[in-house]
DNA sequence: AAGTGGTCTAGACCACATG
DNA sequence: ATGTGGTCTAGACCACTTT
């Protein structure tokens, strides 16, 4: 793990040991440098990223300051993993409605990159969230690039086991959000009514080398299901 | 304005210039500290912000690749302006249907940080794009921050007119998103029917020194809105 | 004037990918 | 083995804020 990384996370638990709030003030980046005794470079580097985390601001010629306050709940669209990390303290779940392997509906394999001939497992899960179900997963993973998946393994979190099995990450992603009417078998699963109102995301999830190996598609009961981004500049 | 700043803005150049896609591959780190004659570090961080925006993806040991992709009419979550730099071919439009002054309700003083006695302009308009409305923008300025607005401004781009009015610009930003069902009210000024979904963003806009300025509530008609985000990792 | 963050350099060394 | 991106340093200088 680069030295960045570590004081990034070493800065986070500061914050958190010392309780500190929104606009609290930080030591100073030549403070930082001697506390962890690293170049000016390095610590810009580590605060570049909690920035970029929404974690802390910095204001030119005056400090570094403290920007977090909790989200709790609510849906990180920062992250690129599915859910584990975002709601880390809520009781997460997934439960298999559909596993097989199939030759993709056309759009999915546009999303993908492959042909309507090729393989892809497809896995649709329930979501829920303290025994409450707040969201329909319906997943399409590139077969080339994830050879084996079983029910036992899409009933927890399938990114940890790619990663931990083929070393395979995802490097970045694209989100799309959009809203809409619940269709009849949809509303039953969410517990809710035909046409009413959802949130449905649908992510297409690239490997650090560039290349896309699952599309989702998520519709989430409008009720309780909230998202939130926290934007810096530059 | 920064040597990496001019460098990400060439290399998007050369993007549009040479009309590269998705997996194209640019020049080497290498090539690139001899193309603008800079040191290293100084492309690094020009690839950084190409990162971080999508445009570009880097491959340890193998190189760096074009991202983007048109993302034609939709709205880019990641931006802290309105609506006027992410739909930027588009005939975007702005109309008042409510500009006062007002002590703000408690919810919008509770998250600008001030008391319900202090005063807000409180400006209301229709969004729209190619003369189709797709969203009722209610924000809140903070008097203090925003000591004038009148009508006219409101009609164009508040952001730009804080900017060079006041040399005030957003530093960062929270979003917040959910779904709704329509107002009677919301409805008619949307064109849509009472009780349809509805895509709803609340967003606090903050300075760069991290004071909030801007408490806003959208609320999109859902049939022709859609959000897209690029997320990258590290 | 002093302190703080922001930019930039030249160069060293490391880690991964490709031929 | 070579080329590519990734990390890190020590230090110079700039720009903004605070006292």
């Amino acid at each position: 793990m680069p030295k960045y990384t570590e004081i990034s996370e070493a800065i986070i638990e500061l914050i958190k040991k010392d309780n500190l709030q929104q606009g609290d003030k930080l030591p100073s980046l030549n403070q930082l440098t001697k506390d962890f005794n690293v170049s000016k470079t390095t610590i810009v580097k580590s605060l570049e990223i909690l920035q970029k985390n929404g974690v802390i601001f910095q204001v030119h010629g005056s400090g570094i300051f403290v920007r977090r306050n909790q989200k709790k709940g609510m849906i990180d669209l920062q992250t690129n993993l599915g859910f584990t990390s975002d709601l880390e303290n809520e009781n997460l779940n997934a439960k298999n409605i559909e596993f097989s392997v199939i030759n993709p509906p056309r759009a999915v394999a546009n999303e993908l990159g492959i042909s309507i001939y090729d393989e892809v497992f497809h896995v649709k899960r329930l979501r829920s969230m303290n025994d409450l179900v707040f969201c329909i997963e319906e997943s399409y993973f590139k077969k080339t690039m994830v050879p084996y998946l079983n029910e036992e393994i899409t009933s927890g979190s399938i990114f940890e086991y790619l990663k931990t099995a083929y070393n395979l990450e995802t490097g970045f992603s694209d989100k799309y959000l959009s809203v809409s009417k619940l269709s009849n078998e949809e509303a039953q699963l969410l517990s809710l009514n035909e046409n009413d109102p959802c949130q449905v995301t649908k992510e297409l999830f690239y490997s650090t080398n560039g290349e896309p190996f699952d599309y989702s598609i998520n519709t989430y009961n409008y009720q309780n299901a909230q998202f939130f981004l926290q934007i810096t500049n530059n």
